[in-house]
DNA sequence: TGCCAGGCGGGGT
DNA sequence: ACCCCGCATGGC
């Protein structure tokens, strides 16, 4: 099947199975609002529903609602019911044990205000592939800029899957990136483009694969990210976190290391040393959480939110991670 | 208008 | 080990 057959067919999803995560979202503390609503776009989530996309190439999805009730979806029946759920309970962070990150971050004096409002929260994760075109998109660029670019690489491949009359955006597969890589430029992502490209080749001639990476050190996986042309420390380090729940390596980009200098008072060329000392097995999550709470805000104001001790996500602004979901660009 | 933004690589010293 | 620059694009 090639490019425009995929975008003409608009699969059409079959039903696996179907059941209900609320008890045990509970035992486990899980705020499921929090956790599908953090950095999640509108065409994903409405407030009460949310798309996990489980895989973009062969269109797998879960429909999962803020009280637990889930669906699973793929295109064809010859998928067995608890495989796509074990995906979903992973994509969803359900069984990960946070007790000793909230512990760590309710004494932090960044992380505090986050640990108050959102015990909760659980990171999504996704594709490694989607991990590492998010993190390209927020090289050198706002965080508003990085998130127009992924939209707009959503919705200009148009890859997307129907569920009954429902239509739901997929974000392209490597696959699709190398068969039109033209597309990459009409989603505006600039410079960008060839090192998502590169990432993509990467992954479809198999020298990077979720698989090896988790068979690796942390560092080692880092060093096989590194690779890629385009892909540093902080692309590969994020990729890990968003993609495969490694969270060893802090993802220090400038906005961390000028707050995190800041508020533990060390040198900006100690901050990683400190960061790792401070936060451990946590370290990128830590650092994801951070933007969380001060609503991913320019450095300037960011800092200011610290010296003011404004440390929890405010619940109004738009568009921040928190509700990037209420955002609706236009264009 | 020109400058900068949640990087990166390639060039210098 | 540093330091410095250019790079597409968008927002101010």
């Amino acid at each position: 099947m090639n490019l425009s057959e995929a975008l003409r067919m608009k699969r059409e999803l079959q039903l696996i199975c179907s059941g209900d995560i609320g008890s045990e979202a509970r035992e486990r503390g899980v705020d499921l609002f929090a956790t599908l609503s953090v950095y999640n776009f509108d065409f994903w989530f409405d407030g009460s529903r949310a798309i996990l996309v489980l895989s973009e190439e062969e269109p797998q999805l879960a429909v999962v609602s803020v009280d637990g009730e889930y669906a699973v979806y793929a295109s064809s029946r010859n998928h067995s019911c608890s495989e796509l759920e074990d995906r979903l309970a992973e994509a969803l962070g359900l069984r990960e044990d946070l007790s000793s990150f909230y512990a760590l971050a309710s004494r932090d004096p960044l992380l505090r205000g986050f640990a108050e409002s959102l015990k909760g929260w659980r990171l999504r994760s996704s594709s490694l592939w989607w991990a590492l075109v998010v993190g390209v998109c927020q090289q050198n660029a706002s965080f508003r800029q990085g998130w127009l670019m992924l939209r707009r690489i959503v919705l200009s491949y148009g890859n997307s899957a129907t569920i009954g009359s429902e239509t739901i955006p997929l974000p392209p597969s490597p696959r699709m990136v190398l068969e039109d890589p033209q597309r990459l430029s009409s989603a505006r992502v600039g410079y960008r483009a060839s090192t998502i490209e590169r990432i993509a080749r990467a992954i479809q001639n198999g020298d990077i694969s979720e698989e090896l990476l988790e068979s690796l050190p942390p560092r080692d996986a880092e060093a096989v990210l590194r690779r890629v042309r385009g892909v540093g420390s902080y692309t590969a380090r994020l990729g890990m976190a968003l993609g495969l729940r490694i969270y060893d390596l802090p993802p220090i980009d400038r906005w961390v290391r000028a707050l995190a200098s800041r508020a533990y008072s060390v040198d900006e060329k100690r901050v990683e040393d400190e960061w790792i000392r401070r936060w451990g097995r946590w370290s990128a999550l830590a650092v994801i959480a951070l933007t969380i709470a001060l609503d991913a805000e320019p450095l300037r104001r960011a800092l200011e939110r610290v010296s003011k001790g404004d440390l929890a996500p405010h619940a109004d602004a738009v568009p921040t991670p928190l509700n990037l979901w209420r955002w609706r660009p236009r264009e």
